[in-house]
DNA sequence: CTCCTATAGTCACCCAAGTTGACCATAGGA
DNA sequence: TCCTATGGTCAACTTGGGTGACTATAGGAG
């Protein structure tokens, strides 16, 4: 029997999470909220992005990050606005109910973290972290790969 | 700075990997090949599968197990045959092609997890791909739980 | 043996979420 | 002042899933 390939658990445990979690959003009462836009708020919170930053770190086309936006913003998780000094622009506020979810989001990947951790002990789940992020980071020039919805 | 969600990690890493696969493999001359036909290929490769099978190790309907085998079918990476003891059911077996698709999927993961024991060390590299196991079957009944090509 | 229900598979149609291509407005340097 | 690059959107299309309806066979209850 062979090593069952990395890529393949990879594959697993993203699916078992990102289902656990809207699972448990929904539950709390968020509903029409694609798995996409907890990422995207996770990345928006520490201020408003563009929309070609999200095409970018989703690495998808501009047409559909805006429409992801347009997703996003009629369901009242962002805002669009202009930009203060590129007129071309508009900067992507993440909503009150916004960052509800995201806090929402936070704290149930927190509890899902902890349910591994009572599996394999918490040690182990800090390495698997850390182990990732460190190859991730050195095989894409020191920062974090973009993100996808599906392969 | 909060800590980055492991989910995010893992639909990175698997983006990565998933990708990267790819890429050798076209330049190896297998093309029109979805990312699904690997997974399904290294799991009919014990024995062949019915498509129910597939439905239920790729968490999809039926019908769209469907079309998958369809595809590969048409690609020639797999062959229905009728079963021998169920004439309702038809057996998917793997074609040479299809094993010749296999064998450089599985040499090309092992060379992209060595890239990776180059970074953090083949010692936790292991660990990932044990720890990961782990925890799944732990949360899944004791098997691993089913792969999807979206979230 | 005869039903009756469960199961394997497929067909037809639909839908979600991406893509490509065309386009407009503004930015910003030569 | 152009001229090219960039941010964003609209429209049309593609892909890969889902839903519902259907056929044929399996397999147990009576």
């Amino acid at each position: 029997m062979a090593k069952v390939p990395l890529a393949r658990l990879f594959a697993m445990s993203s699916y078992v999470l990102v289902s656990r979690l809207h699972e448990r959003l929904e539950a709390e009462g968020f509903r029409e909220l694609r798995p996409a836009f907890a990422f995207v708020l996770l990345a928006s919170r520490d201020g408003p992005l563009t929309g070609n930053d999200i095409a970018r770190f989703m690495d998808m086309t501009k047409q559909a990050a805006s429409k992801l936006v347009d997703a996003m913003e009629q369901a009242n998780y962002l805002v669009r606005k202009p930009h203060p000094e590129d007129a071309r622009a508009k900067l992507l506020h993440i909503s009150a109910k916004g960052k509800r979810v995201l806090e929402a989001a936070e704290r149930i990947y927190v509890e899902l973290e902890a349910e591994w951790a009572r599996v394999i002990g918490a040690a182990r789940v800090s390495a698997l972290r850390r182990d990732l992020i460190e190859v991730l980071e050195a095989t894409h020039g020191g920062k974090l790969p973009p993100i996808r919805p599906a392969w």
